[in-house]
RNA sequence: GGCCCGUUCGUCUAAGGGUUAGGACACCACCCUUUCACGGUGGUGAUACGAGUUCGAAUCUCGUACGGGCUACCA
């Protein structure tokens, strides 16, 4: 029974990797952690159609950048190879013909053609999309209406062919899904699907099951979208290697968008990345945003991803990838989908921002400000510097703007929110302000704060009113942590000079 | 249309027969803050509907409605 664990994550290799993408690889991995099994990644590319340059690459790039390598797949090695279904090629017809030789599938020669024909011919109001079935399939040109002779002859001639299983007609097709229980099945309403296509390649159907037996998988998890075609899967496992042999099913709630399914669109449409990195459709030239170039951390992205469809039951949102090995369950998965709220999304980012050191910050920060012309030559000062902005970064993009001015005086001063206030007496303190600093042995917030407060009283002038104008001299604009330590950060020289070539713009 | 899955605040969710139905995001108010945030306190806000089982139902059963998925030689 103990059968050892081992999951796979199945993409096709079509495009970008999506939320819902991703969480699925989350789930097969924290189940697989959890359970000290394995977790691989096959690559589904039996649709050569479909087939798209660098899209695998992608997804191992971005199972990299969010901490969810595999233990086998076309990049990690493994005993249970290729992970590439295209690769596997050979064994597929084999189990195909056995099941044609057992009765349990059979050749079909129709063309597109037939197939758009017999849609039309029995298309009607109660039937708007007719199934190749088994009200069908005696209509149709294949090896159950053929003779033997007849078929025998088309396949020595090299007709193009497919190979369908044959429904049985009747019976009930249930399994129990982890998160749902159990679901049932009657195989009339199932059509007889596609095995193995006309170029030799088989469907998805056929190759889950037949990799995942050969692969030894011991549970198949994947997106509820799939659930339709469950029961073709199990009819196939029962046929080619008995349902003891049977991977335990859990199929994911989807993750939806503000209509429906999550989609590409919906992002372009709302506003918020869909993908988990930049994607470049390499034909269209398309961009599509990630959330990591949108500024998420890849802890922030897994959190978030995690709950979304599940949760420990208790009130703990913010979860590390190991405490989330630790507690995920999958009978704590729901059975209902989830709709996205990228609201929520950012507050985990922030959450995680806060949390995270600035050690950890630091290099994706300063890459972050060298792309934006901010020349960084003090590690130290810019650790310091996160250190007091990260409360109220949000995304990474957040440090652009909350620090920059630490490092580079602000191009623009907003003149305007002082001007109409200033004066002669506030001119006359910042001008002795400036003497006063000058002579400051110690440079720190406390003293630099304290001085200005005792030459304000000299002066008759309210600390409040000589704030503002302090901050905008130093950063630019009415934003930023205190003012105090920002002048501390910035050192005594920039200091200075930012005070003394403000005052001019106000004067 | 058929089949399958689902339904607790606007959103993510807790509560596996007995709770004033709890938390988080968002929103609002107040406090803190001589900027903007953070933080703190409080507030608005939900068991789709109808039957049944039960002393008692968000929770179990059935029906209805609504939502979603699938219905390709795509995955």
């Amino acid at each position: 029974m103990s059968k050892k664990v081992r999951v796979r994550f199945a993409p096709s290799p079509t495009g970008g990797l999506h939320l819902g993408g991703v969480r699925t690889v989350l789930y097969n991995y924290l189940f697989a952690r959890k359970h000290g099994g394995d977790f691989l990644v096959r690559i589904e590319d039996t649709d050569q159609s479909r087939y798209v340059q660098g899209a695998e690459e992608y997804i191992f790039d971005t199972l990299k950048w969010c901490g969810l390598e595999p233990d086998e797949s076309v990049q990690h090695g493994g005993d249970y190879g290729p992970y590439r279904q295209s690769e596997r090629k050979a064994s597929y017809r084999q189990y195909a013909e056995q099941l044609v030789k057992n009765g349990q599938a059979y050749y079909a020669f129709d063309t597109p053609e037939d197939l758009e024909k017999m849609r039309q011919d029995f298309k009607s109001e109660q039937n708007p999309s007719p199934q190749y079935d088994h009200t069908i399939r005696m209509k149709m040109r294949n090896s159950l209406t053929l003779s033997a002779d007849e078929t025998q002859k088309l396949l020595a001639e090299g007709t193009r062919h497919v190979i369908r299983i044959k429904m049985p007609e009747n019976e009930t097709v249930s399994f129990t899904d982890m998160i749902r229980g159990e679901v049932s099945f009657e195989t009339s309403l199932v059509d007889d699907k596609v095995l193995l296509k006309a170029d030799g390649m088989p469907t998805y159907h056929l190759a889950v099951v037949a990799d995942d037996h050969a692969m030894k998988i011991s549970h198949a998890f994947r997106g509820e979208e799939w659930l339709p075609s469950a029961p073709v899967h199990i009819l196939l496992w029962k046929y080619l290697f008995g349902l003891d042999e049977m991977p335990q099913w859990a199929h994911f709630p989807l993750i939806l968008g503000p209509t429906g399914k999550l989609s590409k669109r919906d992002g372009a449409k709302y506003g918020f990345p869909v993908f988990a990195m930049n994607w470049t459709d390499p034909k269209t030239n398309e961009l599509t945003e990630g959330f990591k170039e949108k500024g998420f951390l890849p802890e922030a992205f897994i959190n978030l991803l995690a709950l979304l469809g599940w949760n420990d039951g208790g009130e703990q949102e913010i979860f590390t990838k190991e405490e989330l090995i630790e507690k995920f369950s999958m009978d704590r998965v729901h059975s209902a989908g989830a709709k996205f709220d990228y609201e929520k999304a950012k507050w985990f980012n922030h959450e995680w921002v806060k949390k995270s050191g600035a050690g950890s910050l630091k290099s994706g920060v300063k890459t972050l400000l060298e792309e934006n012309g901010i020349a960084i030559s003090n590690d130290d000062l810019l650790e310091k510097v996160i250190g007091l902005v990260k409360d109220r970064c949000t995304l990474l993009p957040d440090f652009i703007q909350q620090s920059s001015f630490f490092f580079k005086a602000p191009e623009t001063i907003d003149v305007d929110a002082v001007k109409p206030k200033w004066n002669e007496a506030k001119q006359l303190f910042f001008a002795e302000l400036i003497r006063n600093y000058e002579l400051a042995i110690e440079w720190n917030a406390h003293t630099l704060e304290n001085n200005l407060k005792e030459i304000a009283a000299t002066n008759n002038l309210k600390p409040g009113e000589l704030m503002l104008p302090f901050r905008i001299m130093l950063v630019g604009g009415k934003f930023g942590p205190g003012v105090f330590e920002i002048a501390e950060l910035l050192g005594k020289e920039e200091t200075i000079r930012r005070i003394s070539s403000a005052i001019k713009m106000f004067g």
